[in-house]
DNA sequence: TCATACTGTAATAAAATAGATTACAAATTT
DNA sequence: AAATTTGTAATCTATTTTATTACAGTATGA
């Protein structure tokens, strides 16, 4: 299983940049998904530690873009959704006696380092805009 | 989270690859691992069905390699242990009266192939061989 | 000013997934 | 024949993710 954070989130942001003057709500934003509005808000909290977006409380109130959606890349959003991509570790410490037990975790973590590169010098090429564009 | 299937795999693989002749109990196996044998034995099972290792039961059994390390890649390891990476979809169906929310999830799947590609390839250059020298 | 409509957040519950364990039949070796 | 190992199903436990409930605090505007 993943957690749908970064879906959920790119999900709220092509929202915000359709209406990239409105306040909207976090109960609108979760019809769209589908969801709870709770979780919405609790993305939209972690967007605003990120600078990304502003809430308004009260009557009308709700959460607006910060800058253009051009300014805003994908790898933003991976960066404040996830830690990194990995394929998983083992959940149990390996077996230190062992040779390969030993040292697993560590070549693993070097292997998906370099994943990680890769994956987010190609979504630092798409920027929000980009992405809702295509819709 | 994350299923450590992949994990799990290449460290199978990385201990038949240092031996290369011989069958490992799947008890063995487990020790090096620290884990329950039945979970390494299931691992084994997608491994066999992809023609990867064969076994032996009965006393003295175990599981081999069916082919030199040099010829297994990463790739082949995660397209056994992965469908795909994504960073996700939403639990729920989204709003299709909604213009993003009936698109999100073909757009999502979208960049997401283009993610699994580049992964692709560069696990393709990485063989079984490559990582277990590295231990 | 007061009802209304929001956000923010904590606490808890429910659902889904991953991992561990138990059990035992079947196969193979010695 | 005894011992050892795979194969697999069934079940249980732990962990993570998502949903819900509840309510205090804030802003709007009639």
């Amino acid at each position: 299983m993943i957690s749908g954070k970064f879906a959920i989130t790119l999900h709220i942001l092509t929202l915000l940049s359709k209406a990239p003057e409105d306040f909207l709500s976090s109960d609108y934003i979760a019809g769209s998904m589908n969801m709870n509005p709770v979780l919405v808000r609790k993305e939209i909290a972690n967007l605003k530690k990120n600078h990304i977006v502003e809430s308004k409380e009260g009557k009308n109130g709700g959460t607006r873009l910060l800058k253009p959606a051009a300014e805003i890349t994908l790898n933003d959003i991976f960066k404040m959704t996830f830690e990194t991509v990995t394929f998983g570790y083992s959940k149990n410490e390996p077996n230190p006696e062992c040779l390969v037990g030993k040292q697993i975790n560590q070549n693993l973590g070097n292997l998906y380092d370099d994943i990680n590169q890769k994956i987010s010098k190609q979504l630092s090429e798409i920027s929000l805009l980009n992405f809702a564009d295509t819709f």
